[in-house]
DNA sequence: TACTTGACTGTTACCGGTAACATGTTATCC
DNA sequence: GGATAACATGTTACCGGTAACAGTCAAGTA
């Protein structure tokens, strides 16, 4: 060991300043380019590595763009996540991310935490925060970009859609298919808050085609997946009180939910439409074919990339970008 | 804005020294029961943020872990990040997450960038590194962890298990229950090291059971998911050239090719037994129940934050950790 | 010749904390 | 009462880069 090997050190090595080391790593037209050649052997040799926290520190610019997610273990943030992070890093970006278990108490934990790396930007993924959040993040001149929402009073900007007018292209299919009797399944508490705005889309959507006689389903605390969907149907068993459309929050949901319905012998999609949220893979390549809605999560990561990349170089951006919501019919309606 | 406040700004608000304040902010016992209290009053009224990159520049010590996963989209590694991260973040740890696409050279690029912020120790997935990165972490005294394998040649500690003699517990189980045909589908290359290895156990374990005659069936270039096992299998058509067990790489291939068959009109267990790999959450939903195997890929994380710790604070860890792997008989073996 | 210009390199100070050491002040003890 | 310890606070220097501002020197120009 014996310490890091630094610019001075390579300075010294070659009998020129900190300085030009300096200029001649970061490829400064001001070095001839003899010098710098010079300086890059060496540099290569001695195995000099430089230090992100010193620059960092020193020109008060972190390099960092700080991003919650709610989950990571979750295919729609996740793809959401590289979509940004694919765009980022050729821009000398680095992304520094932090899960939230669904709870603006951790959030806001996370945010302080992320915050003391001076990031030069805050992604946060949806668009309920604590009040000592919005304080937090308010008044200090940070870029903030809401996704996955588009919340009515955005901190800053949002890149994102509305889950109740998804959730109305859903309830609109069913009701055109002939289905009467709906449920809703999801979590139970508001934790999940574009869960908690998709069953309110639903029963909004629903009253409006006169099928507000409708059914809400807990399948437990958020985050539910697959065995909480499968769980909550098995435990209604076969006659399924009467529901001849179930509406998943998500496409992990439906498919514990159509895995369950095939375990108790319930014909889908004759007996019952299942549908989901999301297009995860899964409903794509279950058997049948989940009907979801495609919010394109891959979008939403490139859309905000584009968003920060035109708040770095100061061109105009929109405050908020909607990636809008389509609906994708498979076989289970 | 007008600039962050700083320790100064709250030690002029206050009349004391920077070094009161900073002692305060850290609850030093050096400094009063009622200075503390002053200054944690004001620095709350003035919205102070202590800055984690003066701080990290200053004693040397960033507080960040570097992480590498071939992918966070992928179930398993997402739990061992979970594991790992539920794990340091009480001791006030952060983690920096990189992907590095299945690609070697993605991680050297990787590695090199990780490296500029100091991190206090390096976690990578799997044992295949390019000569630049052993070089790069090597002779550094960083500590290093490779997860998600047991490599011959480890770089530093090592958390994981046996890819070959996980498969050789399902090549075992398949020769155990009658199958005498197998066939092996994973990604086509070898920059899923762990894919590769898997392939490797399984043409081993063939052998020794006398099952060596079996087929590699490819399902494209890593990473490879549902979807490619779905399609591979509805490629090779009804009769699946006489197969009577398919052993795929991971649970989401063993899914898609499940759906596949129930498109196809192959009967699974019946005509065709399927096996996965990993205890992903679609496995134990689907139905029929995937055989798998599990690894408990949360355990790793939490493995690998429990060597972090006892590295950290000097206590011996063990340089090599092997979690195991445990069959888990479902429905379609 | 004296002056300007451009190409290159060097000097100084500073980013915001904190380790190490120094100092002042009040209790404690024989 | 004087020495000593225990407590509370202050001073100085430094972590490794880089912005801002000086030079230095050869070539070109008036």
């Amino acid at each position: 060991m014996g310490g890091r090997v630094t610019m001075r050190d390579l300075a010294a090595a070659l009998g020129v300043s900190p300085m030009t080391v300096s200029r001649a790593l970061r490829d400064d037209a001001a070095v001839s380019a003899q010098t710098k050649a010079r300086i890059r052997q060496v540099a290569d040799r001695l195995g000099y590595v430089y230090d992100g926290t010193a620059t960092a520190f020193r020109t008060q610019r972190s390099g960092f763009v700080a991003v919650t997610l709610p989950s990571i273990n979750n295919a729609n943030f996740a793809e959401t996540y590289r979509g940004l992070s694919n765009a980022m890093d050729g821009r000398g970006m680095q992304l520094l991310l932090g899960a939230t278990n669904y709870r603006v108490e951790k959030e806001e934990e996370l945010v302080r935490q992320l915050l003391t790396r001076n990031p030069e930007a805050l992604v946060m993924t949806g668009g309920h925060h604590t009040e000592a959040t919005r304080d937090l993040v308010g008044g200090r001149g940070l870029p903030v970009i809401e996704i996955w929402d588009l919340p009515a009073q955005p901190l800053g900007h949002a890149v994102g859609f509305s889950n109740a007018d998804a959730m109305a292209l859903i309830v609109a299919h069913l009701a055109a298919t002939g289905r009467r009797k709906l449920a809703f399944l999801g979590a139970s508490d508001g934790a999940d808050s574009r869960g908690a705005e998709r069953r309110a889309g639903v029963l909004a959507a629903a009253r409006r085609f006169g099928l507000a006689d409708m059914a809400i389903l807990d399948a437990g605390p958020a985050p539910v997946s697959m065995r909480h969907g499968a769980a909550r149907i098995e435990a209604l068993g076969r006659d399924l009180r009467g529901f001849d459309a179930l509406i998943c929050v998500s496409d992990p949901v439906a498919f514990g939910a159509l895995s369950a319905c095939r375990r108790l012998g319930v014909d889908v999609p004759g007996d019952l439409a299942i549908t989901g949220f999301g297009q995860f893979e899964v409903a794509q390549v279950s058997a049948p074919q989940i009907t979801t809605v495609d919010v394109g999560a891959r979008r939403i990561g490139e859309a905000v990339a584009e968003m920060l990349i035109g708040l770095f170089t100061g061109s105009d951006v929109p405050a908020r970008v909607d990636v809008g919501a389509r609906l994708v019919v498979g076989g289970t309606s």
